[in-house]
DNA sequence: GAATTATCTCAACGACTGTTGAGTTTAATG
DNA sequence: CATTAAACTCAACAGTCGTTGAGATAATTC
């Protein structure tokens, strides 16, 4: 009864407009900056000139739109993956910098990552994406240590360097703001290194 | 006019029942399980089998209800402030300990530790409270160490603390959640020491 | 132009929230 | 017992939220 064997495509094609990457962005904007609850649904649509229900007939509900906004850059976690790989020697700054600058750098590529440790707490998609971010560390690095517990150092050094964007970037400690990324580097990436490349007793 | 110098009080008196502290351990425990947005006024009275418009005539809001919750038994933070003073020898695990014990004691000392953590994204006054958390850390690092950036690196050291807390308790990261606490200590207090008492170039 | 399909608008539903006010019951005083 | 003030109950308000459905507008093909 089927007819539609390479059926013909007609009407108005589909994605032509921007509208639905504004509305992407301006979501996108508000979950980094006010969380997964206190970002309305309404909200998002007046940041991109949109009705409400515009916003719901191209994302199918809040969670999906969420969804499509935490979707991670490719180009970060490559970067994120180069970082942990390499020689043992620097490898706390690489690592260190690697956060540092994930969460710092343009809106397109930190804005995912706050909208992820934002919703953290409240959304459980947020939570899983959080903690399979701390997991693919772990395998990264248990993949470059040769310890037996390299996993866990890996994991470890994740959720120190994800503490201190959050207290820096979330919290807002004015001590953590104000100093500057050399002086954090300086002083955190002896220390990751220690967790990842354990110092023999001295 | 007024007459009430010395008055006498008439009537019941407040407070002589022990409802008002259910209603606290409910709120206290349904603030560390489900944070600040998801407990709902009525959630908490439900659990303390009271009406709901009773716990606002204890409380008088429901922020109020958790400043009540968050006040951290001075115990706990006597125990972190001993845990910074003291010899320089051990201060890397005296301070895990401290830290990771704090969250996982009595629910007592833990639950509004938990609260303070899962609301500092949603509520301003968690978030405040979080920070001179951290921020009191500071100042007794700042006491204890001698280089210049001491107060600085024990705010980095309470972030790092933090964050593996949060990766424990509430993402809940699998591998360091099965991880014993000796086993952390071995892998992080190293590294803490390393932030607070940084050793010469080698 | 007719048909088809997507974009967009408007209004509303149903559920849930914190909060309030009036009224009832209970304990403590004179 | 009468009075006072607290503990407690019941019902409802006012607001916000995610979501839905019907219908208008616009683009694309035959």
């Amino acid at each position: 009864m089927k007819q539609s064997v390479a059926k013909v495509r007609r009407g108005r094609r589909p994605g032509t407009n921007s509208t639905q990457q504004a509305v992407l962005d301006a979501a996108r904007a508000r979950f980094a900056r006010d969380g997964f609850t206190a970002t309305t649904i309404r909200r998002v649509a007046a940041d991109a000139d949109v009705d409400a229900s515009q916003v719901m007939q191209f994302f199918r509900s809040k969670d999906e739109l969420f969804a499509a906004v935490m979707a991670i850059p490719s180009t970060a976690l490559d970067l994120f993956n180069t970082a942990f790989e390499g020689p043992d020697e620097h490898l706390g700054e690489r690592v260190v910098r690697a956060y540092l600058s994930a969460w710092e750098g343009a809106p397109e590529q930190s804005e995912p990552l706050m909208a992820m440790l934002r919703g953290a707490i409240v959304n459980e998609q947020a939570s899983e994406h959080l903690r399979e971010f701390i997991q693919s560390r772990l395998m990264s690095g248990a993949q470059a240590g040769t310890a037996p517990d390299a996993a866990l150092r890996a994991g470890l050094a994740s959720s120190m360097l994800v503490g201190i964007v959050t207290s820096r970037r979330i919290i807002g400690v004015p001590l953590l703001v104000a100093a500057d990324t050399e002086t954090l580097v300086g002083i955190i990436a002896p220390a990751i290194q220690q967790v990842l490349v354990p110092q023999p007793a001295f």
